[in-house]
DNA sequence: ACGATATGGTTGCGATAGCAATCATTCTCA
DNA sequence: TGAGAATGATTGCTATCGCAACCATATCGT
């Protein structure tokens, strides 16, 4: 398009994030596959792991995923296959039940976490320098600020 | 996890960064919803329009698109039963088709792009500094230039 | 020139995830 | 206290997309 609502400054950033993010989610999750990890899942445990007792109710976990309710439930179904996580019911309220990771979750975070680092290392982190990191989490930071606001 | 292979800032960035993208991505989207578009078919029409002719080899455009041919396949359901881009037969090769951008996938394209653009104004590239602008495009830029010398 | 190989595209199948509808439980307030 | 609203979770349906298998056409090597 010829539409110019964008310096070429601008444009080239856009441009060039948009194009580029895919790519590097994809090599992200390969990196993970030999985990037996997809993204998602990879996200839900560390989720998990960082949570007090090492638990959260579903629908906190499904906010803090950016899942619905419903795409939550499904990657539950994968993770509790796998016995990475159990569902247990809060004897408190009858509606929630707790997402727990197991001790065989944490132990496969505990593996597949230095070298899901060693990735973003690899693929990002290393290639940019301090200045750029620092504007990377400023540009993204405002970004999200933002959007938490339009949406309260 | 506690494990600190990345520095505070690298985390944050990081972090900042795969939290907000896809955030930001929904809400562009969701921009985009009016005009009867998702995000794949606007990028799909916005690569026929600037291609030479307006328009492409389907393989060729699926590479561009990042979809593999089946990817592209489905996704031309789409804009094939919307009159929004006619598939043609090369006579020269036998084998390949074009995607072909119509008259009135083109006029869609002219009326969403200006709401696209400034959509991605108000919610990224106003909120940065020039310098942030010039950030994010040259550490992508890093990024996807790895990427693709990975993957020859 | 012709069999092997490469290239372009489609199809069957499976995985992910959103939406709307549903159900159960809890909360609110009149 | 009891009817209605809100909250938590699941299910049916749908859409997207990758992989592997497949078919058709073109190109290469001898």
């Amino acid at each position: 398009m010829a539409t110019q609502w964008l310096s070429p400054a601008e444009m080239a950033a856009w441009r060039t994030y948009i194009e580029t993010t895919g790519d590097l989610m994809r090599a992200i999750e390969k990196d993970l596959a030999p985990f037996g990890l997809d993204r998602g899942d990879y996200q839900l445990l560390a989720m998990l792991s960082e949570a007090p007792d090492q638990r959260l109710r579903l629908c906190d976990l499904a906010d803090s995923l950016r899942l619905t309710r419903s795409g939550l439930t499904r990657r539950m179904e994968g993770v509790l296959k796998k016995k990475l996580v159990a569902r247990v019911q809060s004897d408190e309220d009858g509606r929630v039940a707790y997402a727990h990771i197991t001790p065989k979750g944490f132990d496969l975070l505990k593996t597949a976490a230095p070298k899901h680092l060693e990735s973003v290392r690899r693929l990002m982190v290393d290639l940019l320098t301090p200045t750029e990191i620092k504007a990377v989490a400023s540009a993204f930071g405002k970004i999200s600020a933002n959007l938490a606001a339009q949406q309260p």
